[in-house]
RNA sequence: GCCCGCCUAGCUCAACUGGCAGAGCACUUCACUUGUAAUGAAGAGGUUCCCGGUUCGAGUCCGGGGGCGGGCUCCA
């Protein structure tokens, strides 16, 4: 009698037979000895599991090698793993909390005893405790506890947190029993699975310290986040440094000084002072935006930034926003005796439903378009600032859309069309949508945010797009839509958003005339379609690494004279393209021209234009590209004309 | 707000354990008049982020404040 076999399907549709019992790593090693030698974990029916996990016949079955998508998490829990034996060497008072691989390597967070939190010279002596326990090839050996017996051995360890882990698993899950992964001494409380030992872990680094509050939750403990990152090959990982590199080459925050676009200012603080070149750059930016504005039939309005506090009480904001708000108040009283408190406006919309409601509507006029290049204001919490990316004070390019709920699909379905010509003037092709439905905080009924988000989900279905839904992530006055693009860098940036509110007409009585000569009430569509336009600037500066495609540079030649006599002439020849439309300049210093181009290439114009007696005799000019090099002369009139054909 | 780190000339950074605050670039002046990525010389430039403390003496040590940077669930 042959022996009960359990058979399972391969990748390739074949199948394979194996003894009863056998594990992930004797179904490997049956298909081949190299793939058992390269086998990090298997995938049975689609889920991850150890190497020594038994198996079950007619799985799917796979086996997971450094190629497979699954292996760089695998390899960096495996590392988080390793950082936490290395740490508990090193302090053994710490106690750890978790440790997860992330999108580009893995974290722990720990509670250091008192006063013995490791600082950045820390990092070295327990990468070097890492290395050890990876030469050693440790073996990583799962078992099963009962979830009673797992807290009891933890608390033995004072291991809080991993105590408070598994009774949160018994009584949120029911769970009963709770696995435990082995290295070397260390064991932790994992779900798995894990590589085969931790010598397969080809090459990591720590990379960061962080404070980071157990569970995400700021009314608790603040723990030590160490960071690191780990790849299959110490290639794989210098090429990952490299990246970081180079981000930090594009950062915004340096090319903005640098490229005398921005700077900030301790006086204040998350609100950037734009120089001429990027205040050009912002101008250059809002005209796309306006063209959309012209095609689309939208008005272009603009309201008070300083409001009475009471119009923010009746459009919700004291109530839903008052933590991000400014208020002021008058140096002196006014006639009634009372100091007038003002809110800057953090949002466009209520002084836009001021402007809609200061005359009379007829439904032959919906939808009522109306665009406003508002700047808001809106207090951040020190620490969440970052560059241009998160500022206390910028300008939206919003619009606000009255009309019927019968005609919001067609309005949502010419934003979403604006948004891709847009986007796609930039050199951004794919646009990421999402919906964004009802969150906790919120005014409104049931009925009317359950039309809301229909109505919105509805246009987005008509134009066949695909759509991530984020539920909860609405805004306090309706369900949203929006818009997110991807850069250079491969990195995701929300910009345009579509917001529909049934509130606020209500709230401010808003109405229109029907045909059958009764008030009725609008439904307002809020829109924006690149959000902050100064945000936007920073993700461009970011995506072209400060390299700005000929139309965007602020500056696209700089007229560079070999000698002093010849300024007048490169005057002449700067006015010649101005005249035609290009932004240029003179470097009218007493300087080489070598020095001149050095640093007309710093400056990353796109053309540098060399005059001399030659190009003065005949009057050309000399041109260097950014891009290209020394492309000869040319006459200056034929060099105007290419630019403005180039920039059309 | 919280954790860790940082703050010295406009910018980038020096100044051993507490002992006269410096360099390069930028700026100003002068000389050079330059042909495709830095011409030379001289000069000027400081409350060492702010307030307080320790000390004979503080850029340096201690306390408080401000600003900047990396972060603050991608859940065993």
């Amino acid at each position: 009698m042959p022996e009960p076999e359990l058979t399972l399907e391969l990748p390739d549709g074949s199948e394979l037979s194996l003894d009863q019992g056998a594990t992930g790593a004797d179904a490997a090693a049956a298909i081949g000895a190299g793939l058992a030698r390269a086998a990090l974990a298997v995938k049975v029916d689609g889920e991850l599991r150890d190497l020594g996990s038994p198996l079950r016949g007619g799985a799917k079955f796979e086996v997971v090698t450094k190629d497979s998508p699954e292996a760089l998490d695998l390899v960096r829990h495996d590392a988080a793993h390793v950082l936490a034996e290395a740490v508990l060497e090193l302090w053994p008072k710490a106690k750890i909390s978790i440790g997860p691989p992330i999108s580009d390597g893995f974290y722990y967070d720990i509670e250091f005893p008192d006063g013995e939190a490791p600082g950045p010279d820390d990092l070295a002596p327990i990468e070097e405790a890492m290395a050890a326990h990876i030469k050693a090839d440790e073996p990583f050996e799962r078992r099963e506890l009962p979830a009673a017996e797992a807290s009891e051995l933890f608390r033995a360890q004072d291991q809080d947190y991993k105590v408070e882990l598994i009774d949160d698993l018994v009584s949120d899950e029911g769970t009963e029993t709770v696995s435990l992964y082995r290295n070397g001494e260390f064991e932790d409380l994992c779900r798995g699975p894990h590589g085969p030992s931790t010598g397969r872990i080809g090459a990591f680094k720590l990379t960061s310290l962080a404070g980071a509050y157990w569970r995400g939750d700021e009314n608790r403990q603040m723990l030590t986040r160490v960071y690191g990152t780990a790849f299959h090959s110490k290639q794989d990982l210098k090429e990952h440094l490299r990246r970081i590199e180079e981000a930090k080459t594009r950062d915004h925050r340096r090319l903005g000084p640098e490229l005398d676009l921005f700077s900030f200012r301790e006086e204040s603080p998350g609100m950037p002072f734009w120089l001429p070149n990027g205040t050009t750059l912002l101008r250059l930016i809002e005209g796309e935006v306006r063209q959309q504005l012209r095609s689309r039939g939208y008005a272009e309005i603009k309201t008070p930034q300083v409001l009475d506090e009471e119009l923010w009480h009746r459009s919700g904001h004291w109530d839903n926003y008052r933590e991000n708000m400014y208020f002021v108040e008058a140096a002196e009283r006014e006639s009634g005796g009372e100091r007038r408190r003002f809110a800057l406006k953090p949002m466009n919309c209520p002084g836009a439903c001021l402007v809609y409601s200061s005359g009379r509507h007829s439904y032959r006029e919906l939808p009522l378009r109306m665009a406003e290049f508002g700047l808001v204001s809106r207090y951040e919490r020190e620490g969440v600032l970052h560059g241009l990316l998160r500022v206390r004070a910028f300008t939206q390019d919003d619009a606000h859309v009255y009309c019927t709920l019968e005609q919001v699909t067609d309005e949502v379905d010419s934003i979403c069309e604006a948004i891709d010509e847009l986007y796609a003037r930039f050199g951004f092709d794919d646009v990421r949508v999402e919906l964004s439905t009802r969150p906790e905080k919120s005014i409104g009924t049931d009925e009317e945010w359950e039309r809301a988000e229909g109505s919105l989900r509805e246009a987005l279905e008509r134009q066949g797009r695909e759509f991530d839904l984020s539920p909860g992530e609405g805004t306090f006055y309706g369900p949203k839509i929006d818009f997110h693009i991807t850069d250079a860098l491969g990195r995701s940036w929300q910009c345009g958003t579509c917001q529909l509110d049934f509130q606020m007409p209500e709230r401010f009585e808003l109405s229109y005339t029907g045909a059958d000569n009764a008030d009725h009430r609008p439904v307002m569509l809020h829109r924006a379609l690149l959000g902050s336009m100064e945000r936007f600037a920073g993700i461009l500066i970011e995506h072209h690494a400060g390299r700005f495609p000929l139309w965007l540079a602020p500056v696209q030649a700089i007229v560079l004279p070999v000698a002093d006599r010849h300024n007048d002439y490169a005057r002449r020849v700067a006015a010649e393209l101005e005249a035609a439309g290009a932004r240029s300049r003179v470097d009218e210093r007493s300087e080489s021209v070598g020095r001149k181009i050095r640093d007309a290439e710093l400056s990353r114009a796109p053309f540098m234009l060399v005059v001399g007696d030659n190009e003065e005799g005949e009057g050309a000019v000399s041109v260097r590209s950014h891009e290209e090099g020394d492309l000869g002369a040319v006459p200056v009139a034929e060099f105007a004309r290419s630019i403005a054909e180039r920039v059309a």
